[in-house]
Order: structure tokens, then sequence, then C-alpha cells
DNA sequence: ACCTGAACACCGTTCAAGT
DNA sequence: ACCTGAACACCGTTCAAGT
């Protein structure tokens, strides 16, 4: 299954094999072994170009991180545009499953989440809010962005809950709520849920100081 | 370092070493052969008792979500009593902080909630909020605590970050908010951050319905 | 400078054999 | 019913040896 496999053994191949190797068949699939049978090389090798697996997975993520497209926001009020920038964040997340669980296992999630930083900061400040509140509303966003995207990753892959919400909430059990038993009972919307979650924290947050009049952050790059 | 290894090995003894194990060493010390030495007796003993791995870290978090204690409300309005209730469940979760782990690990991240559900849908009531919204309330706070508490989770683990916050935000970069720069340059006070997140989301989602006067729930188990 | 195979110290799991 | 050791098919990593 090697790709081009007479040319000199690369960082770079190596790298590009193992990125293809957890993108078809997840991350624990990729063992030093397998990853040497698919460029053709002794295991050994790999060690001279890229060190052990740890090094390996390090340098995957940030490759990987690295490859995530731009946020650009849109939309007319900050609240809008934090939502969007959100909403993207999530998307680009969502697209690399793979990446998500590495980053996570690896204990990288503040990496992942710096490309946004950025953006987030501007928007802020074009809500008016500054110093330390600025920084504690960026900050709320990402917990909020990354950590919803870490549970929703952990609901997909979780089999049958034994006693699970559909169990729980399936019969009376909520009391006078019929309308919510039914809620509870069914799969969440994730997608729905993620914005109105994000739309509530945003909305309170940027509530809070003087109200300064909304206007469009001085560029969008 | 066996406990009493006279005795019959029991599926009890099993899981309580392998438990002892855990909170010790973290997931990755759980290896058949160590909790075998620990025990002092065979591996395969354990196989006839609990079955292989996968079964017997089932079993774990099973064991450790039913640990978790009560948790009772307290405050005057539902905000402060949600507020309350999202503290102490992050508390209870950091407190068995290789049972996030595991429970994450393997996909339970739900199983780990269902006894805050009760509390939280009895919450949204005495707010006023029924049905779907109700529903949609429960989740959304649902989502943060697990989130946040996952996100920290993976910050405390990370070694040092390459290009971090620190290095990112240390210079000028920021534009013309110093005061913000510092702010992001700092570590995070995760409690507070906590807090103020949860806050934010809740007062949102309380404030959009009715806003029925707000009284105490019908009783607290 | 680059690549190799052999070897080491680990894994989880199966299975036939004991009592 | 309960427990055992041997064996199998895997791991990541080290190291001396090649060119």
């Amino acid at each position: 299954m090697a790709s081009g496999a007479r040319s000199a053994l690369t960082r770079e191949a190596v790298l590009e094999a193992a990125a293809a190797l957890v993108r078809r068949h997840g991350p624990d699939a990729l063992t030093m072994r397998a990853l040497a049978a698919d460029l053709g090389t002794a295991v050994t090798s790999i060690y001279w170009h890229v060190g052990g697996r740890e090094a390996l997975l390090d340098a995957l993520v940030e490759r990987t991180v690295a490859e995530l497209g731009e946020i650009r926001p849109s939309g007319r009020t900050p609240e809008q545009r934090v939502v969007g920038v959100a909403r993207e964040l999530r998307r680009q997340l969502r697209d690399h499953p793979h990446l998500v669980a590495l980053v996570h296992e690896r204990g990288l999630t503040e990496r992942m989440f710096l490309p946004a930083q950025r953006v987030l900061v501007r928007e802020a400040h074009a809500a008016g809010l500054r110093g330390a509140r600025a920084a504690e509303f960026v900050r709320a966003v990402q917990f909020q962005v990354v950590g919803h995207v870490l549970v929703e990753r952990n609901r997909e892959r979780a089999p049958v809950q034994q006693p699970g919400e559909r169990e729980l909430w399936g019969s009376q059990a909520a009391g006078d709520d019929p309308a919510l038993a039914r809620a509870l009972a069914r799969p969440v919307d994730t997608e729905r849920l993620f914005v109105t979650a994000v739309r509530a924290l945003v909305r309170s947050l940027l509530a809070r100081p003087s109200r300064l009049p909304t206007r469009a952050p001085d560029s969008v790059a």
C-alpha cells in the first residue's frame, strides 16, 4: 500500500502517510509498524526522521491544525458574528473528527483554538468589551465551543447506553410534563442545541457593559 | 501489594483492586497483568470473573458513577440553584479526574450526567419552563458543564504549549488593549470562568419565557 | 547521513489442562 | 465452578551493525 516507495524517505513523507492512516482508520490504527509497512521501510527508519510515537503525534497535530481554514466573521451585529464564528469553528472541528481525538488525547485542546482567538478579540472590541472583560468573553466562548464539540464527539462514539435517557424518560417519570419527557427521550439535535447555547452565552456576556452602539470591526483580514 | 490475598477471588474484589489502581496511578496503569499481580492471582482468573478489559472498564465506570454523591440545590432563585448544581457537579467530577478520563474514553459522558438531570428538570419547572423548552435548557446546561470539565482536564494535563497564549499575547499583538493582552497571557481562572459562563447561559435561557414568579421546587429529595 | 534486523520488555486474549 | 501456565499475536523502543 506504499505510494511511491522508491524515493528516499522524508520527514514529510512519514507525516503524510501517518495523516492518511489516521484519516482512514482512526488514531488507534497509527502504529509504528503499520506506518512502516505503508511506507515500505523498516520501523526504525521512522525513529531517525521524526522520533518516537509521541513526537510523531505532536508533528501530526501541528500539521493538521495549520490546515484548518480561515475563519471569516459575517453578520450585522457582534452577536451574529460571534455565533457565526462559533458555528464555523465547530464545523471545522467536526470535519476532522480524528484530529479532535488526537488533540484531546495529547492535551492540546487549547492549541486548537488559537486561530480563532484573534477573531473573537476583534468582535469583543466591536461590542464595547475591553481588558479583562474582553478576555473573559473570549475564553468563555472558547471553552463553550471546544467543550461542546468534545461532548458531541463522545456521544457519537458512545454505544447504546444502558440506563439511557431513552429508558429513563420513556415512561411517566417527568411528573406532569409529558412533552418534556418526550423531548428528553428523543435524540439531541446537537446543531440546534449548540446555536442556542452559544447565542444565550454571547447575549448575556455582551449585554453586561455599557452597551455602546454596535459597529462592524475595523477590518476583516 | 495484595490486600487479603487468601480468600477466594470475587468479582467485587477485582473491581475494588482495579478502582484502587486507577485512583492511584491513572487509567493507563490498569493492565490485566498489573491487576493480577495486585490480586495475587493469575491473569486469566480475571477473565473468568469480570471478562476482558472492556467489560472491566464498563463495570468500573458504572461502579464509580454510582458512588457520586447526591446533588442538593440551594439558593433563593432558580438561577442561583442551577448555578449551584452546576458547581457541585463540576466539583464531583473534578474529585474523580481519572473517572472522567475513563468515562470520556469509553464514550459514556452522557451516563455521567444522568443523576443531575432530574434536579435540573425540577429547576426548569420552577422557573416556568416546560416541555421542549425545559428539555433544551437541561441539555444546554449538561453540555456546558461536562464540556467545561473536559476542556479543563485537558488543559491541566497539557504540557507547555509551544506557540501558547503566553507567547502569542505576550508582546503588543492585541493592538490598543494592553489590559486584554495581559489577561490572555495569564493562566485561566477556571472556577471563575465556569461560574461566569454557566450564569450567563442560565440567565439567558431562563429569561426567555413568560417570567412567572419564582418559587422553590416542590421538594428537595 | 541514513537504513536495517534482532532483541527487549511490554500488552490483551485464547485455550487446553488442571482441581 | 474456579484457577492455572503456556502460547499467540500484537505493541513501542533501543542498539549494534551495516552502507
